[in-house]
DNA sequence: ATTGATGCAAAGCTTTTGCATGTTG
DNA sequence: CAACATGCAAAAGCTTTGCATCAAT
């Protein structure tokens, strides 16, 4: 992996926004990348016990406003984080999440964002932005299901 | 308004879903209907001032689950509710939130479904949900519209 | 009467803030 | 050495829980 290289391009992305590079910078970056597919704040928590949680926080926030990381917001309203340059350092994008092993594969089409822009326009309502998550199962997790068994809860 | 008409429905509902009607339970539903659009648990607590928070979380999350409300995440990952039974007591749709008076509109697509169908097929994803929200402005706000002011911050 | 519902206060979580100290440029 | 970054602890929100009391069936 060159995780090393990609840590060092996001650090010197933050350097050119003003924010200077530091160890636990360094630190939290390499963690992001370690963590993979998509991360919480308190996985970085767990995985960087030396570093304080304000810290970790208030860099999460600065990699957000960067836009090197995006928000997603999980079925449940939890909301985890994934690298946002990887496959895409400009375009608009959207998120299949999968439930069970949590991993964000993203996509976009031109089809989707023009037919919302006619809805939109039926309704006479004005786009500003909008997030489409679609949530299921990743093609791994669909192969390996086990025989459906239904629990009812309450 | 027949408002009235509507909480006695809502009561009836948790009532053969084996929850008991009481005063409690009429005021916090006469309030979401008050609230009109949209609203969040701190809009009951506010609107509801002689009634425990603790009793207005437990209601909002039984006319969750029962599906009388929805949850809908804003674009910071506020939730807010919203009633569901009066446009669709059945159907799944989707959002038009309006950025500035926070009103929402719903709307569903056929289309739209099964573009996402094709898309997830493609990427041999197996959608279970899906959640979009269109943010921007509704049609009465866009006509209101001042003059454009950029304010940078930071 | 029995079981569910409520209110209060306390506890839990997650995130933010103030401030003294350490580091970077 | 000036400005920024960090760590800690405290504070701030928001939501849940335990428990005694009250109300609905």
């Amino acid at each position: 992996m060159n995780n090393n290289v990609n840590s060092l391009y996001v650090l010197s992305a933050m350097n050119r926004s003003g924010y200077r590079t530091t160890t636990t910078r360094r630190k939290i970056i390499d963690a992001i990348f370690s963590l993979g597919n998509s991360f919480t704040v308190d996985d970085l928590i767990q995985n960087l016990p030396d570093l304080g949680r304000a810290t970790i926080f208030r860099n999460v926030k600065v990699l957000k406003d960067l836009q090197i990381i995006c928000q997603v917001f999980l079925d449940n309203g939890q909301s985890v984080y994934q690298l946002d340059f990887e496959l895409n350092l400009e375009s608009h994008h959207h998120h299949l999440i999968c439930s069970k092993c949590k991993c964000i594969q993203e996509f976009n089409s031109k089809e989707l964002e023009s037919l919302l822009q006619s809805v939109s326009e039926a309704m006479s309502f004005e786009i500003n932005t909008h997030r489409l998550e679609l949530y299921g199962h990743c093609s791994s997790c669909k192969a390996s299901e086990p025989v459906e068994v239904s629990v009812s809860d309450r």
